[in-house]
RNA sequence: GCCGAAGUGGCGGAACUGGUAGACGCGCUAGGUUCAGGACCUAGUGAGGGUUCCCUCGUAGGGGUUCGAGUCCCCUCUUCGGCACCA
């Protein structure tokens, strides 16, 4: 018999054990309670790190829990395949994107199954298949159909030497991050998901969510989102017919709007100024604005600029005329692109009034103090009552934002609005190794989708690489030249891609019914599965992923494939593997490697010192020694049950019926008091830290079990129990060494299969308690009485301790506060 | 600047609704075992005083509420994260 604990050897043994029985494969079963349990699905980028050993360690146990627990556990994992690095790998290393994907799918496969995790391979996905991206080119169309994807043109970070658009991360300091060239901004047609659509659902939503996700994370989505009441009001242009509309939060202000701002790209910047004198200024304004990027332009302590464009708007409600001025900090993106400029209240327009030598004019008085319109430096932005407002003097600032909303709509110069700071998604990537936009350009008939019938648009594979990064696409004539599926005409593809953010919006509605062929979704077994039930990744999606998936669900729900409304019904958000103070990184040189930590102590240990460092929500501090304590802990179990497998082997485990009394019962105490303390820490908290310490008290409460002295039948089977109970509590944490000593112990099939063992509150309740005794607050004295003891007589016992007796001598005695079970506080003072 | 989270031994972290601060682990110390080392087993381990036992202090700092505060309230400091000209 093998004694010394072999982790390679049983892990190996185990891992083809469950493979041979497909013990993770799940089905359908509407007689069973399903549980989806998700985890997000890595990008295949050579290897796993300890990031991904994390949250799918933490996964597993939750999946494994579930098992457990007799629930059909959905468990499946997948690639997010299309992507970047794929290309670079392509140009660097001279590997196609398919091939070198393909390869690190095959490794980190062979990674995540060397750690054992219980996943359904069978469904496996890889988003870079025609077979999954098929469908993100179905959705496209059918948001196409609906509305919800359009073309338009927009500003986009543009590398002039790598003839590419550029995502803001691949923007460093304004220069192109591959080539150093400077970046700038250049208008591109682009195609655009209406996010925008969804903008009040998906806000709403977060209300919902509320319990399930952390809110950090729906405070994070809701700021993104960024709902804002106000009005739109319309300004017209002096010695014209032109009306310009501004977006305010602020109509309380309105009287004194004493300028007005457009953002350089508003089309009027360069209309009104025309014919002025000022045009030239104007253009060479936004051509310098234009020039810088958008990380410059918002930077922190970017200048406040402007160019006067020689005309006047009428302020509708003073009748004055006041200047229409271009601000580089006026974004096109936001309202209407147009702002009117209340300096008096708004620090921007005062810093800019000031610079500029503009009037500035106080409306909102305070309640208390003066403001003086000359001299003012910061802007008055509280709450007061309204001055030079005509009819609206003296009302409460707050109070006049809806009667003056309700006026600008009474008199038809404008209207109560809402505003969102959430723009529509834009999804186009001038890249190869991506999902191709189902589109056709036709001389005659303009746009055409292409025909459902005809997708998948196959990204093409025997391709020529440019060493330059730029796609390849727009110059592979096969690809790019196509008959127009209206009228034959020769007509040319779209050459873009899709986001890969795309692919990850969906990806968990496929896992349950990975194969189907009919369409995206088998909508019999994706209502069975959905919504997830939770979801595990990194925080670092709180905001993009996890709001476009949400943005998906409901379009697929409105299309008619899904029934729910939101797909993550709750949602872990793990925190950051650290190694001396900062987050592993290859630049940092603190990286360690998944693939060590295995050959050195194998799975169980490595998942065991990561979930037993820190609870899932914190950074996790990666410590060499901690992993060493984990492998002891592995080795002190291993040894518990080697060291009394002879005893009890053929020992049933202890059923109630006889008395215990003495070390038996506290052993079996123990034993029930930790079966309720993981049971809890689990399913409550996800608190796994605490549970396995539950778990370690037990093992130290077992090694000092004196079993010499017990050698009869019932102390086996009460010491049978406690450490069957250890093993299986164990068995989602470390599962090959759990089932290794399950099968020693007799186990004849796959501890998976064996129930959650349940506890028993009065095999828990203690025969004698401990009452903590304090005088005025300070802990003096502990006394032992019997569980059922009343209070009174608890406090009898209390002030007969002669410590206590002694403390209070002359003292008279107040008050007493006593808490069941806990504590006795005598109060004198 | 705004919003949010956090701050507990030498270290990672416990303490769930206010009720024994420091569970569990690491590290360290001592004893046992061993030819020795390692491993293992047992015990101790917040600081200071007193050395069966007990006292004082102690959860970033300062105030408050309470019989009682790591936990609740107010102020300050530090760290981390998010947003950052959003009209």
């Amino acid at each position: 018999m093998e004694d010394r604990y072999n982790p390679h050897q049983i892990e190996e043994k185990w891992q083809r054990y469950w493979g041979e029985k497909g013990l993770f494969k799940v089905v359908e079963d509407p007689a069973k309670k399903k549980y989806y349990i998700l985890e997000m699905f890595p990008y295949p980028s050579g290897k796993i790190h300890m990031g991904h050993v994390r949250n799918y360690s933490i996964g597993d146990v939750v999946a494994r829990y579930k098992m457990m627990q007799g629930y059909n556990v959905l468990h499946p994992m997948g690639w997010d395949a299309f992507g970047l690095p794929a290309e670079n790998a392509a140009i660097g290393h001279k590997v196609h994107p398919a091939k070198w994907t393909y390869d690190n799918i095959d490794y980190m496969k062979r990674q995540l199954k060397r750690m054992g995790f219980s996943y359904d391979w069978d469904r496996e996905i890889a988003s870079c298949h025609p077979g999954y991206y098929k469908w993100n080119q179905w959705f496209f169309l059918k948001m196409y159909e609906r509305g919800l994807a359009y073309r338009k043109k927009s500003f986009v970070n543009w590398c002039e030497s790598c003839k590419t658009v550029l995502a803001n991360e691949q923007v460093e300091a304004g220069l192109c991050w591959r080539c150093g060239t400077e970046v700038r901004q250049k208008e591109l047609e682009q195609w655009f998901l209406k996010i925008t659509q969804y903008a009040e659902e998906l806000l709403k939503g977060c209300d919902e969510l509320s319990g399930g996700w952390p809110e950090k994370v729906l405070t994070m989505q809701r700021n993104w989102i960024g709902k804002s009441y106000g009005a739109e009001v319309d300004f017209p242009v002096a010695d014209s017919d032109k009306v310009i509309r501004v977006f305010t939060t602020r109509q309380d202000t309105l009287y004194g709007a004493t300028f007005m701002s457009l953002a350089p790209e508003h089309p009027f910047s360069k209309e009104l100024s025309a014919g002025t004198g000022q045009e030239k200024d104007v253009l060479d304004f936004i051509y310098r604005v234009s020039r810088e990027d958008k990380i410059e332009r918002s930077a922190e302590d970017a200048e406040k600029k402007g160019v006067f464009t020689g005309r006047y708007a009428v302020n509708p409600f003073t009748n004055d005329k006041i200047p229409i001025w271009v601000a580089n900090f006026v974004l096109m993106e936001y309202g209407t692109g147009a702002v009117m400029a209340v300096p008096a209240h708004d620090q921007r327009d005062l810093d800019f009034a000031r610079k500029y030598s503009i009037p500035v004019k106080v409306v909102i008085h305070p309640y208390d103090g003066t403001l003086d319109e000359d001299t003012m430096t910061e802007a008055y932005v509280e709450e007061g009552y309204l001055v030079n407002s005509g009819q609206f003097n003296g009302t409460n600032s707050i109070e006049a934002l809806d009667k003056i909303a309700e006026y600008l709509g009474k008199k038809g110069i404008g209207k109560r609005t809402v505003n969102y700071r959430i723009r529509d998604w834009g999804v186009s990537r001038q890249r190869y190794w991506g999902t191709p936009i189902p589109m056709v350009y036709c001389d005659e008939c303009g746009i055409v989708p292409v025909p459902y019938e005809d997708l998948p648009v196959i990204l093409p594979v025997d391709i020529e690489f440019r060493g330059d990064g730029r796609s390849p696409l727009p110059e592979t004539e096969s690809f790019l030249f196509t008959d127009c599926p209206k009228c034959n005409s020769r007509a040319r593809r779209e050459t873009d891609t899709l986001d890969t953010f795309v692919c990850s919006s969906w990806y968990f509605d496929r896992y349950t019914c990975p194969r189907y062929d009919k369409g995206p979704l088998d909508k019999e077994a994706v209502n069975y599965w959905m919504p997830v039930d939770q979801y595990i990744g990194g925080i670092e999606h709180a905001i993009l992923h996890l709001l476009y998936s949400r943005f998906f669900t409901m379009v697929l729900r409105d299309i008619g494939l899904l029934e729910m409304r939101e797909p993550y019904n709750s949602l872990l958000t793990q925190g950051m593997v650290i190694k001396d103070g900062a987050k592993m990184a290859k630049s940092k040189g603190n990286v360690v490697d998944p693939n060590d930590i295995i050959d050195k102590y194998g799975a169980d240990t490595t998942r065991l010192f990561i979930l037993f460092t820190s609870p899932p929500e914190r950074d996790l501090d990666w410590s060499d020694q901690g992993v060493e304590g984990a492998f002891r802990f592995i080795n002190r179990v291993w040894r518990m049950v080697m060291g009394n497998l002879e005893k009890i082997r053929e020992i049933p485990p202890y059923a109630s019926g006889e008395t215990i009394s003495g070390n038996l019962r506290d052993l079996r105490r123990k034993t029930h008091q930790t079966i309720k303390k993981v049971k809890e820490d689990i399913e409550d908290r996800f608190h796994f830290n605490t549970a396995i310490s539950a778990i370690m008290e037990l093992v130290n409460t077992i090694y000092q079990f004196d079993i010499e002295n017990e050698k009869e039948y019932l102390a086996l089977s009460v010491l049978r129990e406690a450490i069957e109970t250890v093993i299986i509590l164990l068995s989602p944490v470390a599962p090959h060494i759990c089932e290794e000593l399950w099968e020693k112990l007799g186990g004849r099939e796959s501890i998976i299969k064996v129930p959650l063992p349940s506890y028993s509150e009065e095999i828990i309740r203690e025969d004698t308690i401990l009452i903590v005794v304090q005088i005025n607050g300070k802990l003096r004295n502990r006394i032992s009485v019997g569980a059922s003891s009343s209070e009174d007589q608890i406090k009898k016992a209390a002030l007969n301790a002669p410590r206590v007796k002694e403390l209070l001598r002359d003292n008279e005695i107040k008050r007493t506060v006593y808490i069941p079970g806990k504590l006795l506080n005598i109060v004198t003072n």
